[in-house]
RNA sequence: GUCCCUAUCGUCUAGCCCGGCCUAGGACAUCGCCCUUUCAAGGCGGUAACACGGGUUCGAAUCCCGUUGGGGACGCCA
């Protein structure tokens, strides 16, 4: 075990807890569990204007989903204004930052030319050896980059990246209107915060020098870094809306289960062998920056389907069914205040378990396990309810009525005889069976629905075929 | 435009650091067959990749250089 690992999650709350943060928090979580360290989550939230306080609900709510625990937190930067102006005021004091008098409309019309003429788009430094200051501005503070020498990234992926000092913007550290900005804060909180190892989106990649010279201007020790590469949509651009569902939640509406989330997205830059499901613990147990990836990757709504068809498949029967229930009601299959009972329920998920890859393609298969058949399929009622099975099918009801053990077994024998007495083929009259207590053509074994259903809801859904073939 | 990252099947990836075991392995998807009361699940098999060009070497997916492609950053956003 590593020495006291502390990593943290910074989400800024501008919006819901998506696939890549996910993936973020994933990665701080698994090593910080793989090192015995701490996990701090922190609400990056400096930037008033765009933050709300119903994202930082939703991230915390898409963290609990995950069930991805956190031992320090939930900090929020608004609370630590003071902290980051003492910090800056000390910087100024020491020269190692100044007022700057531009106005942020000079700033991006500077921009805008320096863009239109090819040249680098960076602040000129007029601000940085003023004497006096500006008279009716209210400054900004910016940090003094040093103009000289380069500035060396140790990444636990990407290995040594080096950058050019000179090209290393003088960066606003506090706003005009006295609020600090995130370059500055992430400093400082990891600071204070002790956090040792930086697990972050590599679109951070690029701040990390900047950072890197603050956190030797304040005269600190720096972290490690450990830059994970982006998650791209099917068109290889940076995963958004466009390419649909990027909220985790929308996953969990969806009907997946936090484990094959998880374990879609650990696999997703980070690999151990030829092993595609893993458990946490195995998760934990393995999990180490030499196996994670560098480039970027494209999400695979696909793979994820797969994933948790398997997840479904493997999960506890009475766990799948306690998780079906809120889709139950949602489907209306059943009732709020219904009373289930949850060892019938999961009987019959057990039928479906293989069937299945989400809890709504469960829960849309379960309706006809609590109701008779609205209305039967056109095709199938037409292939299956006629003239050509009535007689099979009445001959197998009254074998079934006179069936005093009625289980899978017993009906399976029913079926046997009627099958050998009319020299037909199984289906010949299973599948009739299927459409009468189902409605249509697809569902697991009809023994095994029979048994589950029980003997009069089975009786009365076939009486209901007959009559309906006429 | 400048800087940074990156490059194995359509997709996720193993192999690369420590060149020969690679006729490049696995998984998803896809196609075919088997099993079968339907649908699944499962089994078997197929299609499919070392971006390109130069080196280095007896030998390169593996090392070096360049090109090209892709991504990211260049905010008083994070």
């Amino acid at each position: 075990m590593t020495e006291n690992v502390r990593v943290r999650f910074a989400p800024s709350p501008t919006g819901h807890l998506h696939i890549g943060g996910a993936r973020t928090a994933l990665f701080n979580w698994l090593y910080a569990r793989h090192c015995g360290g701490t996990f701090v989550l922190r609400i990056e939230d400096t930037d008033t204007t765009r933050s709300t306080e119903e994202y930082i609900e939703a991230i915390i709510e898409g963290m609990k989903w995950l069930d991805l625990s956190w031992e320090e937190g939930p900090f929020r930067q608004t609370d630590r204004f003071d902290v980051y102006r003492g910090y800056v005021r000390n910087l100024v004091q020491q020269g190692k930052a100044y007022y700057c008098y531009c106005s942020a409309e000079e700033l991006e019309a500077r921009r805008q030319e320096a863009m239109a003429q090819g040249r680098p788009v960076m602040y000129d430094g007029r601000c940085r050896d003023l004497a006096e200051p500006v008279p009716g501005r209210t400054p900004s503070v910016r940090f003094r980059m040093p103009r000289e020498g380069r500035t060396v990234v140790h990444d636990l992926i990407h290995g040594v990246v080096e950058f050019d000092n000179a090209q290393l913007d003088d960066l606003i550290i506090l706003r005009s209107d006295n609020t600090p900005t995130y370059n500055f804060t992430v400093v400082v909180d990891d600071v204070d915060m002790k956090i040792t190892h930086v697990i972050r989106g590599d679109d951070h990649l690029n701040n990390t020098p900047k950072q890197i010279q603050l956190y030797k201007a304040l005269g600190y020790e720096i972290p490690k870094f450990a830059h994970l590469p982006m998650i791209l949509g099917a068109d290889k651009t940076r995963l958004s809306k466009r390419h649909g569902a990027t909220s985790v939640m929308a996953y969990y509406e969806m009907g997946y289960l936090a484990d094959a989330l998880i374990n879609y997205l650990v696999r997703l830059g980070w690999s151990f062998g030829d092993q595609e499901v893993f458990t946490r613990e195995e998760l934990i147990g393995h999990f180490s920056f030499e196996n994670v990836g560098k480039a970027a990757s494209v999400f695979n709504p696909e793979k994820l389907l797969w994933l948790n068809g398997q997840y479904i498949m493997k999960s506890d029967p009475a766990k799948l069914a306690e998780l079906v229930v809120p889709f139950l009601l949602r489907e209306g299959i059943v009732g709020e205040g219904q009373q289930v009972d949850m060892s019938w329920l999961a009987k019959a998920v057990v039928t479906l378990q293989e069937r299945a890859k989400t809890l709504v393609e469960l829960a849309s298969s379960l309706r006809y396990f609590f109701h008779d058949p609205a209305a039967y399929d056109d095709k199938a009622k037409a292939k299956f309810l006629n003239e050509k099975s009535l007689p099979v099918l009445t001959e197998l009801r009254d074998g079934l009525t006179a069936l005093d053990d009625y289980t899978h077994d017993s009906i399976e024998k029913v079926f046997t005889s009627v099958v050998e007495k009319n020299g037909i083929k199984l289906g010949a009259i299973a599948q009739p069976v299927r459409v009468a207590l189902t409605g249509g053509t697809v569902s697991p074994g009809i023994f095994e629905v029979m048994e589950i259903i029980g003997k009069e809801t089975a009786l009365r859904r076939i009486e209901k075929a007959l009559l309906a073939i006429g």
